[in-house]
DNA sequence: AAACAATGATTAATCGATTAATCAAACGCT
DNA sequence: AGCGTTTGATTAATCGATTAATCATTGTTT
């Protein structure tokens, strides 16, 4: 793929050592046969002339092209520089490059950008979606990255053990009336979050769940939280979702006065950068993405490289309409805790009105 | 590079229609002669046996890969998503993909990821350095995205304008004393940020800059910013060089007390993804990313075709160490102010201590 | 009509690495 | 010595697109 022709090749080595490129060829990957000591000495001059193999080369006669696609169809993931790099590192370490495709959101553009990617021959892609984005059979491997409970996920951070440790954290805090607040109730990541959340929760806690984005549609931007009211009726702790949630209703909370967490304890999801900084700081939890990265680049290589435990592809499977993706042996890694000064123990005047819960 | 070994070929389509492959490529790609029903007979041909050209095969046979490198030293940057998205949506309009490369702020790790996408043959490289990021000759044509007093900037946002416009907002809501905050004195960004500002303060107005990372360094993570002290002088703005930093400012006036923007009016930079939806909504400047992408990408791919301007390489001209990357006809995009409610009126009882200007 | 130019298509070489097929020499065995 | 096996290296084909060089027509000019 170089510009420059002027670099050495396999002939120009070959042609230094009065060998043939086959042999050097040979030498250099360590396959076919060539004598031990022969073989430093193409090593050696390779190392000489400065010798970088001809990505085209290579993959015009092996048909792989050495880099992986990143699919983000939501790019305004705040997550999105840590997955970038995370990926980048794994594929990396493996010899891979990363070409990134990016889609508005739009499913069009997201065709289009995997169209793209496929075009550009890469060996395989991951895929990062977003609502329940369909993977049809794109002709190469493709991992996903959503959550363990999306059904061909590949690998994901355990967003519902992650929803235990916040509610956990919370109860021992000493919280028995908790908002749970999640923005769009069709995100599989979401639903698993307050799932885990919920199911931590012992029998004398009482939790509602309020989505925001439904909120919106129907209330318009004006549309308030009631979080003032919520309060009176005894709420101790907002639990959201994201911490870009989180954000939003502690500064809300701050202009009606509350103060956090003395008297709302409030918890994010994510750790994004402004996290830490603000104050009170955010008690979250975060995802290890160069854990997830690596399985699902191991998983992706070791497809391509057809390591593969045989996929039963039987007629009676077909009916299953579950996307084409790579299986990895770990397919969700659990998320850390980060406790912080946004949650604190419970209010001492805690007066639980338990309305039940409310879906 | 495609894996499939299945797909149409220029041979293949050749084979179909009884000519030579070299006709059809001529066809194809409009060179070389061709009569003109036969080019409509490839090009139907093409289309409908759903050829799709090897790029390794082109990238063999030209040496240009068609990808362009992303360099992105800060992967912290909250505006990374941005970044790659506008890049990426630029690079595919002219049909070229983005290969990404990170170096977590390392200067060797950013030399071994310059590497690694050179190896990968990449036909020009788009960095986007911080601090005093060197780039050394390279081997490819490089476009760098700073600020426009950094030597060989090839395009970016006119950070002092924005400064500029910023300040001018803030004179007209009444502003006479106001603090400006930097995160760190060696971004050429920051000082471009606060270098506008000041510019374009009238005599009457008294500022300050304050640089929040040395002062970090002396005084740990404890250090404050003394807001209340300095409000207490007669401070009616605080005036950032990023959003984060305003969050920041935001958060603690809040928890001291201060009502915004009635008592104080703070503004950020960038118009992350939070600053709309705290309270008050940031006011704050934002880049066009996607025309600074257009341009930076137009100018590398100028340069890689060959049709720029000769460059004057006399011997002379070798002292200046300014770095050798592309020049762009526009080198700078103007920002777009953006008010919110963080900014109102200055307040009555405003007593400008004037202690004049400090470094 | 002869010489020449323009048009339209083909041939064949090339880019660089990989690899199956082949060949030559050295070695082991009875 | 004769035959088979191993070892070590070479040959040559291949991947797919591009393009300079070439050839065969048709059309133009004097």
């Amino acid at each position: 793929m170089a510009g420059k022709r002027t670099g050495p090749n396999l002939s120009k080595i070959a042609e230094a050592l009065g060998v043939s490129s086959a042999t050097v060829s040979n030498a250099l990957s360590g396959k076919g046969r060539v004598s031990a000591d022969l073989v430093k000495k193409i090593r050696k001059k390779a190392g000489e002339m400065g010798y970088v193999p001809s990505r085209a080369g290579r993959a015009l006669r092996t048909g792989r092209s050495g880099v992986l696609g990143l699919v983000l169809p939501d790019i305004g993931n705040p997550l999105f520089p840590q997955i970038a790099q995370a990926m980048e590192r794994a594929a990396a370490t493996n010899d891979y490059g990363v070409l990134i495709a990016d889609s508005r959101d739009d499913v069009t553009t997201q065709t289009d950008a995997i169209g793209r990617l496929i075009e550009r021959g890469v060996d395989g892609l991951i895929v990062i979606p977003r609502r329940g984005t369909r993977i049809g059979t794109v002709g190469c491997p493709v991992a996903m990255i959503d959550t363990p409970s999306t059904p061909g996920n590949t690998v994901s951070a355990d967003h519902w053990q992650a929803g235990e440790q916040i509610a956990r954290h919370l109860m021992e805090l000493g919280h028995k009336n908790i908002l749970l607040l999640g923005n769009d109730p069709a995100s599989n990541v979401q639903n698993d979050r307050i799932g885990g959340m919920k199911a931590a929760f012992k029998r004398d806690i009482s939790c509602q769940t309020l989505w925001l984005q439904p909120l919106l549609r129907k209330g318009g931007t004006a549309a308030s939280l009631n979080l003032s009211e919520r309060i009176s009726q005894g709420v101790s702790a907002i639990a959201t979702v994201s911490d870009l949630l989180a954000l939003r209703v502690l500064t809300e909370l701050q202009t009606a006065g509350f103060q956090v967490p003395t008297q709302v304890s409030v918890t994010g999801f994510d750790d994004l950068i402004f996290s830490p900084v603000i104050s009170p700081a955010l008690t979250t939890v975060r995802m290890n993405m160069s854990q997830i990265a690596n399985i699902a680049v191991a998983a992706l290589i070791d497809e391509i490289n057809g390591n593969r435990d045989p996929k039963p592809k039987t007629s009676l499977q077909k009916k299953r309409t579950v996307p084409d993706t790579v299986m990895a042996d770990t397919s969700r890694v659990p998320m850390e805790l980060i406790i912080r000064s946004s949650t604190g123990p419970a209010p001492f005047d805690q007066t639980p009105h338990s309305n039940g819960e409310t879906l």
